[in-house]
DNA sequence: GGTGCCATGTAACGCGTTACATGATTAT
DNA sequence: ATAATCATGTAACGCGTTACATGGCACC
């Protein structure tokens, strides 16, 4: 849902087309390095704003090349990124493919699990590696934002390798008595009586 | 992309058919309380992966009501589960939701920024008392997977609380030089000639 | 004057969700 | 017997990606 409030978001500080919007979000959150919106997501989200009526198409450039059509935000818009911004956003940290993996694979004995333990903290060292090097390098006159992003970026990852680190020392713990697998919890409807 | 390969995984278990699959998904990963999934993502899930090849239907079982089709993971489909328990999951930290509030609301002005941070931040202490509160009334014999899952998450949620602050302070020695929204990078090809 | 790249899109697909369908089992 | 709920799905949609189309502009 990122990409849809901040095209409306876009969109409230003046009408625009795709393209603008496109080259907007990107100065918004860092382009090709951070995070990078194709031109398909932009025309599509944009048709089913239109579609709720957040977004009417304001205006249609002619020149040279194909048409621009330039969409403007509508009352009913402003409400709903109003209603965003004195939101919140969680974000479901509970739906995490690692451990995913990680219960499959302790499933599958115990040298695999140290395995994709190694692999993964690899890659984490790695990926905090590049990140802080970005870090480093960034201008704090013209990049603050972005530093700050990559601040938290180095956070989550660090905790990341911390919790890589409690998992093994728990599969230590473990080496005699097996982690064991959760049953699945009973979903009928319980019987009325003992 | 969790579900495909958690599906995957367990048909490397034995054969089953969606219903036991999602059971299966949902005894894994924590069910109702941390990731549920609807049964529509299992069946057509399971229609991608037998069009991959990565499974086959096995057999199907006649029953009372509705009939069972069991699936088997193939060859090829081992093949890709051993890929992708050695390969490392990084996640796309820098595709944040909230950053691209921070950043709209900083353009419309420091008011609106501070309350953004403010709603964030008592959502956030909300549900870090959530998971802090199911993590204690855990059972340590029987859901020792769930607690290590329920650790990273508490990690990561006083990651965002600790970087909420550091956001703030920024803010406040902001208060004359305001944050430079950063110039969209030139995407055109750069002049020969300068 | 062709080759490559900019600018603006559409088509097709993958993953995930909510809403709906249908027959069997069970409590009352 | 009827209502609730289980068990197994399908249909329709939203968000996001990769691949493709098309017409102008810049360089060699």
């Amino acid at each position: 849902m990122s990409v849809r409030y901040a095209l409306l978001g876009l969109l409230a500080q003046q009408p625009r087309h795709g393209y603008e919007l496109r080259a907007a979000f990107e100065a918004l959150v860092g382009g090709e390095d951070n995070w990078d919106v194709k031109p398909p997501q932009v025309y599509s989200t944009l048709s089913r704003l239109e579609e709720s009526e957040l977004v009417v198409e304001d205006a249609i450039e002619k020149g040279a090349g194909p048409e621009k059509r330039i969409y403007a935000i509508t009352a009913r818009g402003l409400e709903e990124l109003q209603a965003w911004f004195t939101s919140a956003v969680v974000g479901n940290h509970l739906r995490d493919e690692f451990f995913v993996k990680l219960m499959l694979s302790l499933a599958a004995g115990d040298d695999l699990t140290r395995k994709v333990i190694q692999v993964q903290r690899t890659a984490l060292y790695r990926e905090l590696h590049r990140v802080t090097e970005q870090r480093q390098r960034a201008d704090p006159q013209t990049e603050l934002a972005y530093i700050l992003l990559w601040d938290k970026t180095v956070m989550h990852l660090e905790a990341d390798l911390r919790w890589l680190d409690m998992v093994e020392a728990r599969l230590d713990d473990m080496k005699k008595q097996p982690l064991p697998q959760p049953e699945p919890k009973p979903r009928g409807r319980p019987p009325k009586k003992g």
